[in-house]
DNA sequence: GTCTATAGATTGATAGAC
DNA sequence: GTCTATCAATCTATAGAC
């Protein structure tokens, strides 16, 4: 095996670090000291800080992104071929089954799924706009196919109940390793596919729940 | 009007900011500056950053988790004085109502809920932990009250949708003021009545959902 | 491309006068 | 209790030799 060159090892450690110490947590000291490479390394590949973050995200966000809309078209195109709209369970499916799957497809996956997780409640908007920007598009055809999967729910109240989806993915992306089971503090462990078992009855009910 | 004394104006000013900017970007000169005090006022009212924050926390954390536990044991007496469990949408207003409705108790309110929504993600385990270990026996006796509402449903099952639920309150408190709709960004805005009943049928329905 | 050295700024904390 | 002044540590970023 090739050893990696500079630029891969600093992006490795920094994801590594950005999800478990959040943006603001992390020096580039602490990265290239992890990377085993020298200081201004940093500023020579990628010019600064927040430009080695944006490389980070979006490294990984492009791919996840366009699985995920792949994933969407998929349950449209499937829907309207037979002239009847999708089902709320197949959309939430397309959205969420990539999204958990993703924290297994290699090496590192799991620490950005962390980095992301953490993305939304980042106080930094540096963070946080990146990250926004990436997955927008995603957030827009996940709500035209779940405005076409519940023709009659409001679209005020589906745009809501959106958030509150958002927010539940988030939360098990990012706190998937350290939750515990009360009232003893059992850690609390699932695969991906459990997980998916998991969340899509609770999501699918919520989202046909009537307004 | 009394002058508040320079440590609730610390405290309020550091409420603010925490809020705004998160625990580590806000440094103790932005605080001492927004309420007015000297840098050295800190360190002489509360000992150190750290001690800062926790009191932070504390002020409005243990009132707020009073009335939590009060209105989850309201539900639990009022069912047993009638001899059947509690039905998971008493238990589930009991608790997201408190939350929702404090956001408006009065002025500061608002930031700390900001500021504990953000803390459920925050990288540094110092604000984490100080947050958990307050809502901790809230969220066991949740557990207890929606096993009894919903004894059906497996207890990992159950735990692993309450770890759902707190995903959803914690991104929209820490979000009620940024979200926007798409595809336009109109922003979108509710109330905390309105809130509720936005939030509470989504809920319900997940958790009744069959495993 | 990689390194040393350092500039330039900001941080939490404290000493000591008043 | 409040203030000035400052320490010691840390940070990002850059200049310049190799």
């Amino acid at each position: 095996m090739e050893p990696k060159d500079t630029k891969q090892r600093i992006l490795d450690a920094a994801e590594h670090l950005f999800a478990v110490n959040g943006y603001r947590g992390t020096s580039l000291r602490a990265i290239t000291a992890a990377a085993k490479a020298n200081l201004a390394a940093v500023n020579y590949h990628f010019g600064s800080k927040q430009a080695l973050i944006e490389a980070v995200i979006e490294r990984r966000s492009v791919p996840l992104n366009r699985l995920r809309l792949q994933r969407l078209e998929e349950v449209q195109t499937a829907a309207r071929r037979q002239g009847v709209p999708p089902t709320a369970r197949q959309v939430l499916t397309a959205f969420v089954e990539p999204s958990l799957a993703f924290r297994t497809s290699g090496p590192g996956a799991r620490d950005f799924i962390t980095l992301i997780g953490r993305a939304l409640a980042e106080p930094d908007d540096t963070v946080r706009n990146i990250f926004v920007g990436h997955i927008r598009p995603v957030v827009e055809l996940l709500d035209i196919c779940l405005a076409e999967a519940l023709p009659e729910l409001p679209a005020r109240v589906l745009i809501w109940r959106l958030h509150f989806l958002l927010g539940s993915l988030s939360h098990i992306m990012n706190n998937m390793d350290k939750l515990q089971a009360p009232p003893i503090g059992l850690p609390l462990v699932a695969g991906p596919k459990e997980m998916v078992d998991l969340l899509l009855p609770f999501l699918t009910a919520g989202m046909e729940a009537p307004a």
